[in-house]
RNA sequence: CGGGGUAUGGCGCAGUCUGGUAGCGCGCCUGCUUUGGGAGCAGGAAGUCGGGAGUUCGAAUCUCUCUACCCCGACCA
């Protein structure tokens, strides 16, 4: 493509409210113009982006056995009360009422209509496994979108569902599309991990997220130094601290503590580290409220705490005056001891000896604390984890120790169960003439996503970086002064000439523009090559070959920079 | 939804406190010069100051109200 023929639409500034360097990069390079909140238009070169995103998604998907549908993005109210989601999914579901009146809603994930194609159409276990995906546009009305494409309100996903007649047929899917994912972040060339998830309310064992690693992800990934263990934050375990528990060695005391309300006021205060007190959170339990010990230097895992027995679903913990009213003490001053509640406790506050908690008396605390002395009405039994991991933490296979990444969830496979097989009323006959409800699995993939997370990954201070195979094209054809240089103009056109005959994506940039900005652009919209064509080489009978990533530029003939090019071209994954 | 902000040519902003009829930089158009890292000079086009209501002789500026967008928290591809 020439640009008087594609414009670029790149901006020299940027613009205020873009504070990512994905959601800058996109907009400056002129990818993406927003239209309102969480809604954006995409501009020829992002929309060459999405179509080589997703020319590697549907050849692997194709290649792992799961095969192209196209299911409509609205849909109706009936089919969603009967999975029961019309009510469950709250205001993040897009409702509006068509001219008859009837409810309808825009997709935000397919699996009632996947379900609904599939019990209308398939009757026999022979039929089994099948594999449907689609690349559709999904809205979801965002409490908060916000990054640009990263959390966007409408936004291109691949979903796929699998249905199976039992688990082992399930597990096999299950590991293909696994394997998939993975094949399709390395063809992406991007850097990421496959972690172990919570599978939410949708339940089931298994659940992987695909993280494309970036500083700036909103995700907290944790693996292990030693081993393959990798996990979200929210899965991640917090393993027991090894060892048996000390002894008891100090006195327990009462102290005044006047003015403390938070950990590191008492921390302050007594000079004692955080890491040998208590802190007690108090959660909405089934019936009143339920005590939630830790160690005052960890966090409570939110997720984890959702699912003790006894607590309040959703998870909610209560505000300081609702403590203050059920307790009679406010929340900096309470302690396990004498606290007439249903408690949990953290692993790791549990292996503590001598520690520090409030006394349940205002302003006072204790000091010299152990469970067994202390508490004797208190048993393991309540011990749970409870805790965020940190870095540092042994790694829960027992391998090594973890670290922490930050990533940019790019997918996630897991599995739904029966959950709308049944709910859905769908059943298949197996070889016995039994009717049973098929599992079923899905599998996500953010496509208009992962252009910004491989944009997270892959920049410079000059601009994007594309890896090849994302790349809006493969190679940049910059002529220089070429108004003035007829040498230069018939050295460019016949380049980009031959190129194109042998099916190179080039682009060339035949504007009428200083050096400057064509090669401030050229840098900015990331084509991992470029050759440079200008009067002052071409003396030499030279032209410029540069890779934009490492920013190595050489002078070679026409023919040999045709030939390098051809070759790389003919190496990479990057055509269209 | 709670908390905090912003709204003035295409973009980024000043002007608002202290009311007097809109300005700067970039971009855009024309011409001349310049030409290997975002050119120089000269000329020019472009704004119902987010909407509505009010106060006032007079409102971008003061008051009320509505709306949109952005940032911080819970959701998720």
């Amino acid at each position: 493509m020439r640009v008087s023929q594609f414009p670029l639409f790149t901006l020299r500034g940027t613009p205020a409210d873009a504070e990512t360097v994905s959601h800058r990069l996109m907009l400056r390079a002129g990818l993406i113009r927003q239209l309102t909140s969480g809604v954006y238009s995409w501009l020829p070169l992002g929309v060459r982006v999405l179509r080589k995103v997703e020319r590697i998604l549907r050849e692997e998907l194709d290649r792992a056995g799961s095969v192209e549908v196209s299911m409509p993005t609205v849909q109706p109210r009936e089919l969603w009360d009967e999975s029961g989601r019309w009510s469950a999914m709250g205001p993040e579901l897009l409702r509006f009422k068509d001219r008859h009146d009837r409810d309808s809603c825009l997709g935000p994930t397919h699996e009632e209509v996947i379900t609904d194609i599939f019990r209308r159409e398939i009757r026999s276990y022979r039929q089994l496994p099948c594999n449907f995906y689609q690349i559709q546009t999904k809205f979801r009305d965002e409490i908060r979108p916000r990054y640009g494409v990263m959390r966007a309100r409408e936004f291109v996903m691949k979903d796929a569902y699998s249905f199976h007649i039992d688990q082992a047929s399930f597990d096999e899917t299950y590991k293909a599309m696994f394997n998939c994912y993975c094949r399709i972040l390395e063809r992406a060339g991007l850097e990421y991990r496959a972690v172990e998830a919570d599978s939410g309310a949708i339940g089931g064992a298994v659940s992987h997220e695909f993280q494309v690693l970036a500083e700036s992800g909103e995700d907290s990934i944790f693996f292990s130094t030693e081993s393959d263990y990798a996990a979200n934050m929210e899965k991640a375990e917090a393993l027991p601290p090894a060892g048996e528990r000390p002894e008891p060695s100090e006195e327990r005391i009462i102290i005044d503590t006047p003015g403390v309300h938070s950990i590191d006021e008492l921390v302050q205060l007594t000079g004692l580290p955080a890491n040998r007190m208590l802190k007690t959170l108090i959660a909405a339990g089934e019936e009143g409220p339920v005590a939630l010990v830790l160690r005052g230097d960890h966090q409570l895992n939110e997720i984890k705490a959702a699912k003790l027995d006894g607590i309040e679903s959703p998870l909610r913990m209560l505000s300081a005056e609702e403590v203050k009213q059920a307790l009679g003490v406010g929340v900096g001053s309470l302690g396990p001891v004498g606290l007439k509640l249903d408690l949990y406790m953290d692993r790791s506050a549990w292996h503590l000896a001598d520690f520090a908690c409030g006394a349940n008396i205002e302003e006072k605390h204790f000091t010299g604390v152990n469970w067994t002395r202390d508490l004797p009405e208190v048993t393991s039994e309540r011990v749970r984890d409870l805790r965020q991991v940190v870095e540092g933490d042994p790694s829960p296979d027992g391998k090594g120790h973890l670290k922490m990444l930050r990533g940019v969830e790019a997918g996630h496979v897991f599995q739904l169960g029966t959950k709308y097989s049944k709910s859905m009323n769908v059943t298949i006959q197996d070889e016995h003439g039994e009717n049973l409800h098929p599992l079923m699995g899905c599998y996500g993939f953010g496509v208009t996503r992962i252009v910004a997370a491989a944009i997270e990954q892959c920049h410079d201070e000059q601009g994007i970086v594309w890896p090849p195979s994302l790349a809006p094209f493969q190679v940049e054809l910059v002529p220089l002064g070429a108004e003035r240089s007829e040498e230069v103009r018939e050295t460019a056109n016949r380049i980009y000439q031959e190129l194109k005959q042998a099916d190179v994506d080039v682009l060339m940039d035949d504007r009428d523009e200083r050096p400057g900005v064509k090669l401030a652009d050229a840098d900015l919209i990331g084509i991992p090559w470029r050759v440079v064509v200008g009067q002052r080489n071409l003396a030499d009978n030279k032209v410029e070959l540069v890779q934009r990533k490492t920013r190595s530029s050489e002078l070679v003939s026409e023919q040999d920079a045709m030939d390098q090019l051809l070759a790389i071209a003919a190496s990479s994954e990057s055509r269209v």
